[in-house]
DNA sequence: TTGTGAATGCAACAATGTTGCAATAAGTTT
DNA sequence: AAACTTATTGCAACATTGTTGCATTCACAA
């Protein structure tokens, strides 16, 4: 008894993201793992983790590539559209749950759209007031 | 005669978006500037022409940091929101002359709004036609 | 057990961007 | 014009984010 297998670093990161509402910078996530893998493994996983559909990634104003989980789109389609809001004041980062417009431009091929709302987020608007 | 004022740096920047229809990356203007100015000073100007309101940023879907001239909008003011179009293909970027529906969300403040569409180009899309 | 391919760690590298400081240029005051 | 002051630029060194090559380990199948 008590052997039990060691925890794999996919399923990990996959945890990771469990355990957080907001999405994740590719920094936090390598400094949060740092004592549980490498950072190329963090780095690899999350490519994979993409690839498979089950999070999904965006630029952050701040230059860093943040994840998210995918929620209610199945692998492979891109489309699912919803905005993100980066606060300028913590920094953090969230998916909203809205549709978002994508625009039709002729002559041009659309398969994917980003919208980044950058403001002051919930938290920091109330600790102000 | 013949002695002018050697050309700054800023307006040389400046000059090489008007000689530019698409967006430009940090990478391309470094590179294209290199003989005739340090990287530090490209990334200080644009710094203060993004301030300034000549130009605007946004984070391309490749990482990279882009910026455009900025047209009708005047000075300072940043909800000018029109989509920029990354091609996947050739990797150009663009702004779209276009207006872009921001979403309102309760409870957040929203001061400024990125929408980057990523697909494949027109010029892209005829050569393989 | 052995063999095979995938997954991981490590170190070194690459690219983008920033900082400190010295040198220069531009503008002001006397 | 000379002296002073401030802003601009260049250079080198650094910081951060991300990638690559290669050796090692792990998981699984024969």
């Amino acid at each position: 008894m008590g052997s039990r297998k060691k925890t794999k670093p996919l399923m990990i990161l996959l945890q990771t993201f469990e355990g957080s509402n907001g999405a994740l910078s590719s920094v936090e996530l390598v400094n949060q793992l740092r004592e549980k893998m490498n950072k190329t493994t963090v780095y690899r996983i999350l490519q994979r983790l993409e690839e498979g559909g089950d999070i999904h990634s965006f630029m952050g104003k701040d230059g860093l590539k943040w994840y998210a989980k995918c929620k209610g789109n199945k692998k492979g389609q891109k489309m699912d559209a919803h905005p993100h809001f980066q606060c300028s004041y913590c920094g953090k980062v969230q998916c909203m749950d809205l549709e978002i417009s994508v625009p039709t431009i002729p002559g041009y091929q659309i398969d994917e759209a980003e919208l980044l709302l950058i403001g002051r987020c919930k938290n920091c608007l109330e600790e102000l007031a």
